[in-house]
DNA sequence: GAAATAAGTCAACATGGCTGACATAACCGA
DNA sequence: TCGGTTATGTCAGCCATGTTGACTTATTTC
């Protein structure tokens, strides 16, 4: 019963309803072809260790468990959780296969022994820098087009778009503490 | 079977087995910093349309063919599937149901009426916009965060990160050509 | 000792990829 | 005009990975 719009006279490109009007400088076309640019760059991003996972009977699930508990080795499951922002049911599907194939073990706690903290064997991290390796060369050379001095301002960018009150959390991953990231918990 | 490496010992921080060494000068600790940053972001710059879209019974592969259906009307089914990277199966799920509630219309094609053109409704073009603003904005602070002159940066990176081969086709794309994308098939 | 917490599990379901097979309509060249 | 190719659509089924809800177990904390 939904009456479209006339299909002869579609998308008139400048008549824009009024979500747009002017973002502090930027034109709206110029902010959709980043949105764009954003996840054509992302698709390719993923296209080579997709391409290697599937050999391994695995999918980009594992890839993201197996990244983090190779780079921030000795993460709890609870922080893994709250970095790929997913249920620990489906986190437990892949984690659990991970585990059963060798590539990641786990330990309790140290200090509480209800955490479980998650490493990577000799074949996990084998396997996390095959995946890695391609990716790492994408962005290698996607820095060096993008000219000298990028690299700050690459980082300013993709930190800025994560939610703001998830800053925070993400810079303290990134610093790779070997130590269980409770920070922003109850820590600080 | 598998003997996992010793967990008393995980993960020794610079012991990389040969899969690094150096990239162009980029070590690969910056270049996975870059490569979980890059997930973060993405992570977050998908949040906010995935919760809108929710209330409308749909889902991220209906706001991507949404988007470049408003984006790039008049573009044709193949278009799609070369963009998208799915196959038409994939694509003719979706896109059914975008074409059922209104928010899409196909024509045949004028020169060829195999083809099927599509555009959007303005019903499609409300939610379109709707989906798009708090990516906009996200994007607009990003930039603004990045610093004067990091729109050109960015826009080398993002197009970097594509694969060369693509890189064409997307140029192409991203012109917002009102006529169908054929560049790339057997045209230029 | 009771309550709270970290983790694991079972079951069921939704989304969105995939393959394979096949149908229809339109174009194009011999 | 006919036959092959092309663009699209469709049916059927499978797989990966997300979801909710309910429940168990081990451990810590009050």
């Amino acid at each position: 019963m939904e009456k479209p719009a006339d299909p002869k006279a579609p998308a008139k490109p400048g008549g824009n309803g009024g979500a747009a009007r002017r973002r502090a400088n930027f034109s709206e076309a110029k902010l959709l072809e980043f949105a764009e640019l954003l996840f054509f760059a992302y698709r390719d991003f993923t296209r080579d260790p997709d391409a290697i996972l599937k050999d391994f009977g695995m999918g980009r699930a594992h890839h993201r468990v197996l990244h983090f508990v190779n780079r921030h080795s000795g993460l709890r499951v609870a922080d893994l959780l709250d970095i790929l922002t997913i249920t620990k049911q489906s986190l437990s599907r892949v984690l659990k296969q991970l585990i059963d194939k060798g590539y990641i073990v786990q330990r309790a706690g140290a200090s509480d022994r209800r955490e479980r903290q998650l490493f990577p064997t000799e074949k996990g991290r084998a396997l996390a820098e095959r995946l890695a390796a391609p990716q790492l060369v994408r962005l290698a050379e996607a820095l060096r087009a993008s000219g000298p001095g990028s690299e700050a301002v690459l980082r300013r960018f993709l930190e800025a778009m994560v939610n703001a009150e998830d800053r925070p959390k993400v810079s303290s991953i990134m610093q790779a503490s070997p130590v269980p990231l409770k920070a922003g918990k109850g820590g600080g």
